[in-house]
This record gives C-alpha cells, structure tokens and sequence, in this order.
DNA sequence: AGAAAGATGCCCT
DNA sequence: GGGCATCTTTCTT
C-alpha cells in the first residue's frame, strides 16, 4: 500500500521521522530493490540556509518547487545522487533528503550496484550516495511521483500495515526515533533535523558537523497525537 | 569566462 | 584520519 499524497502535505520537518521505516522501492528492468528507511534529513526550502531551495528557484532545485510527493533527485561531487522527497503544495520548496536504509529485498541486485559492498549488507544502503547507488538512481528518477502506483519509484507503508492512526510507523514496529544535527551541514547545523531510527546499524556513521556539545536527543516521547513535532 | 564549493564515498596510511 | 575522484550550479568569495 503505497503513502498517499497527503503524507507529504505538511513541512519536511514533520514529515521526515514519519517516513522511517516506510519503503522506499525501484522497479527496473534489472529487478525490484527495495529498502525500508533508517535515516533521514529534513531541509526546509527557502527558510533553510542548507537548502538547495534557499536562493530560489533554479532550473536544477525546480522540482523542489513543484507538488508534493515527488523525488528530486541531484548530483553532486562530481559522481554521486542523492534523493529527496518533496513535501509542501506547489509553489513551496520543503524536502526529505533520504540517507540511509535497510535493503528488506532484492539484495543480490543491489549488492551487485554498489561498488563495494562490503562483507555485510548493512552498509548496502547507508549514506545518501550508497542508498542511490544501490537502488540505481540517478537523473532519470528526478520528478518521478513516489505516491503513483504505476511509478518505478514509489514508497509505501511496511508491510502488512496501513497509516499508523497515532505513532510513526517505525514505532509501530516498536522502534524509537533519535534525532540531531544533520551532517555535513554548516549553516543551521543546530537545528535537529536529522532523524533516523535508534540503534540501527544502516544508519551512517558519520558524526554531525558540530558533535561536542550536540547531543542526541530522543524525540519519541514528544511526538504530539497526530505525529508531528513541536518546533 | 572562470572559479569555488558542494546535503559524499572509497581507498590508502 | 586524509586525500582523491570528478561535475554541476551559482556567483564572481
């Protein structure tokens, strides 16, 4: 059951830590890899210093821009992509930047993708670059509708479950939600806008721009009713 | 026109 | 822990 468009309806920053645990697949000629998310970052457009969208719009972040529920997809250093998901209606530039996840199938395709693999799968999908490269995106997926079933990239619930009515659907797996800076990021980096689920070892090791005094902070037991966060 | 920096990952020491 | 690979966008750092 793939997430309607109405999850995506809200701001990045509430919308982020509810995708945790969804599903993330791509449906190519090769095969099915499909990765349930671990680790995620919120950027929020124009009020964000960090965002693409910060200085406008531009030809590159224009889907940022456009309606929710759709993958903007960039390149960067010169050989990597990294995938967001777009939230806020049309006209607004709010994203999820998907850094991590657990291949739950096709992992002989993926394994095959990466370059190296490593001994274990655990680090299959872990890092922004590693998670394209092991689901095989790249430009061609940038603007593709998430939310449309006959997409060959889409997202939906875990299996086996719906909408959580209350909590996130990592929670309902029985999973907790961290929460701290994001990475790699500069300007704004104290804003806790990188989520990822407690514990899990798909999620990238990289330490937040600023870690001495950046602690992590659990956010599980703030999380209002109807699964937003308190800014 | 040109340059600098970038939401990184890999491999080597 | 650090250098390297290597391209696009954006602004003239």
């Amino acid at each position: 059951m793939l997430l309607p468009r109405k999850t995506f309806a809200g701001s990045a920053v509430t919308v982020a830590p509810a995708l945790l645990g969804c599903v993330l697949e791509h449906d190519t000629p090769e095969g099915l890899v499909a990765v349930a998310l671990t680790e995620v970052e919120a950027y929020h457009g124009q009020a964000d210093p960090a965002s693409h969208a910060y200085r406008g719009q531009t030809p590159r972040n224009a889907v940022m821009f456009g309606p929710p529920g759709h993958a903007y997809v960039y390149f960067t250093y010169g050989m990597h992509f990294c995938v967001n998901l777009v939230c806020l209606p049309e006209g607004t530039a709010s994203a999820v930047l998907l850094r991590a996840g657990r291949v739950i199938d096709g992992e002989p395709l993926a394994r095959a993708r990466r370059t190296a693999p490593g001994p274990d799968g655990r680090d299959l999908a872990r890092g922004p670059a590693r998670l394209c490269q092991a689901l095989g995106i790249d430009r061609e997926q940038n603007g593709a509708d998430v939310c449309d079933p006959a997409s060959p990239l889409r997202v939906r619930w875990p299996a086996g479950t719906g909408e959580p009515a209350g909590p996130w659907a990592a929670e309902v797996a029985g999973a907790a939600i961290s929460s701290g800076p994001r990475v790699g990021v500069s300007a704004a980096g104290d804003r806790p806008w990188r989520f990822w689920i407690t514990g899990d070892p798909t999620v990238s090791a990289y330490r937040p721009y600023a870690p001495r005094r950046a602690r992590q902070k659990r956010v599980s037991a703030h999380a209002q009713s109807d699964g937003t966060i308190p800014l």
